[in-house]
DNA sequence: CAAGTTGTGGGAAGCGCTTTCTCGACGACG
DNA sequence: CGTCGTCGAGAAAGCGCTTCCCACAACTTG
């Protein structure tokens, strides 16, 4: 087609510029579009033999690849996925999208992903924009505040999102009355205060993230809720609120440090990445994280395990929510069939624990 | 519409169903559509205010929200670019990605992400699924065995991509003669060496991945280089090959530290989650790493600052390589202008030095 | 053997948009 | 006052597909 027609051009399909169109499969095969149609994808329709093989022939003498945005138009439905995180380099988020991506892969949906840097704003403005690639599939990870203002709006849009046949699952943040992959954070606490109580740690201080966010608002309520239970004590003044991150743990733990332990044995931060902030933050002034005082996560990401010391952490099985949220989204039913997602205390140097 | 048409409705889009579409927002503006078209998207052509005033009008009531699928067929080009990593919870591949989302949300792109979990085959198929997209560009990092058999399949595929009007980028696996960001693994692991041969070190050992793995085996030989310079010493018998991962390090590590370490002083691995499952074997079999063996790394994955001790290791811009991939897609020129992404020696408590 | 059934190919409408082209209205100019 | 330009709205032709519908042939039936 674009080349001057004078010489020997044996691979015709390698000289075109534009890729194949099925109308180009169509003519190549000497069929009508509809049977090219039909043949290359997934109808109920049946084509015999002889046309069907011409098609596929053509299709793979051309290098035929379908449109997807044609098709997606043309049915009214796309294989798309969106995925919004806060952050997709922190290592919570990132486990949860490689779920996500597993589970769409075997789906044969395409997942596409961005990143709301934990702003409200922009998270719903990411959701508008990613409404217009009509996914069939949303999902959101990571709380927002419930005291955001922008709330209301987020939810507006995604229930009109919903309204147009698109599905909604939310990751471990209950507070909008849509599907929901719950993670049984208040359990998972309750249980890690219990154990820790049940080591000898009698003092805690709690690193934790800003008010109103639900995720680590349930966990603290959780390790009061386990203390409570079994005499372990948590003063108000000892809970420390900063960011959601690691710098947020190391800056928490930092407070904490200047104020004075005052006899704090153990602190808890609400997520891992706080923690190993906080670890970093106890040997940068000199103490020895675990002996000197001993601090727990939760969430159980890779890397914990790798650090000195362990960190003692709830684990959650992060992939595992990538897969259930598709999972969830995809199915019939509205509630998550599954239960919440369970947790389990996993116990590692940073508690060595105290013997009274 | 879809309501029984008694009784008071009063916000008359939120019954609806299906979402707006252009012709909608027409029709209750009151133009046609083409106004419609050319008020609602930066078109050349003027529209007097009134019209347009009218238009966005309506679309702010119907809740108007574009179909990028629609739009990509009828403009004949999409707002995607796709992005390939090995592995999306591996640090390494999520920093990168994260610099892709955010380079691609400054330039008004959507993101759909892939993971090929280090299977060739897989990468094949994927790049095969994803030029159905019509991406605008198509990103892969990771690199590949130079051995594998289906590369030149991939790199055909790639090529029809670009022939086809798409921009394909590698990140740091400059094999195939497409556009490459391109990071100094050479000059950086030669500095490496230079600076521990500094410190006192002499008899070194290597852990790395499999034969043909390009951005390892350039690591390797610029240790080599760097140590032959200064005179350290790196006998053949001490190269580990493992997977490219931190089991890998972990293993890798393990065999070496039972076959004995034989007077080596420090271990390299050939990136910092083999190094970070280096450290783990390390501690494992009861020594103190740092201080019985040293251990560096490469690529400063952001852990690597809270793991103990510390890790030595070659700082790469990870997210900045993600940025400069997709800046370099978009870009007009074929070469990367900036040059190959420089490194930095970033020496920590995991290398302490030896005084001779 | 006429009158249904089935099975399968193709024509054409249509999905939601963009963009070319047509054409009327209006102002400027000689 | 007639003629040209220019501006800008709208009709309509696509973009690459899917799918409804019709046509026709080959079979069944009673």
């Amino acid at each position: 087609m674009t080349d001057s027609g004078i010489g020997i051009d044996i691979d015709i399909d390698t000289s075109r510029n534009a890729p194949a169109t099925l109308h180009d499969v169509a003519r190549e095969a000497g069929v009508s579009l509809a049977t090219a149609s039909r043949t290359l994808n997934g109808s109920t329709r049946r084509v015999k033999d002889e046309y069907r093989k011409r098609v596929l022939e053509a299709a793979a003498r051309l290098d035929y690849s379908p449109n997807l945005s044609a098709q997606a138009v043309a049915r009214g439905t796309t294989t798309t996925v969106a995925l919004l995180v806060a952050d997709i380099a922190d290592p919570y988020f990132s486990s949860i999208a490689a779920g996500v991506v597993a589970e769409a892969d075997t789906a044969h949906l395409i997942v596409t992903m961005a990143a709301t840097e934990r702003d409200p704003e922009r998270e719903l403005e990411l959701v508008r924009t990613l409404r217009g690639q009509r996914p069939r599939v949303m999902i959101l990870a990571g709380s927002r505040p419930t005291t955001d203002p922008t709330g209301g709006a987020l939810v507006e849009e995604l229930r009109a999102y919903e309204r147009s046949g698109g599905r909604v699952v939310l990751i471990s943040r209950n507070e909008l009355a849509l599907r929901t992959v719950l993670v049984d954070n208040r359990r998972g606490a309750e249980a890690l205060a219990r154990e820790l109580v049940g080591i000898g740690y009698r003092r805690f201080a709690v690193i934790t993230g800003a008010e109103g966010l639900r995720t680590a608002a349930d966990r603290v309520d959780g390790f009061r809720d386990g203390l409570a239970a079994t005499g372990g004590e948590l003063r108000d003044a000892d809970v420390i609120r900063d960011a959601f991150t690691r710098d947020g743990g190391y800056s928490g733990m930092r407070a904490l440090l200047e104020r004075g332990l005052e006899g704090v044995e153990l602190v808890f931060a609400a997520n891992d990445v706080m923690a190993v902030g906080a670890l970093s933050a106890i040997r940068d002034s000199g103490l020895a994280p675990g002996t000197d005082v001993a601090v727990a996560g939760f969430d159980d990401i890779p890397t914990v395990r790798d650090i000195t010391p362990a960190l003692t952490t709830v684990r959650v099985p992060l992939e595992e929510l990538g897969h259930r949220a598709l999972r969830l989204a995809l199915a019939d039913t509205d509630a998550d069939a599954e239960g919440p997602v369970q947790t389990e205390v996993v116990l590692r140097e940073s508690t060595p624990g105290i013997s009274r």
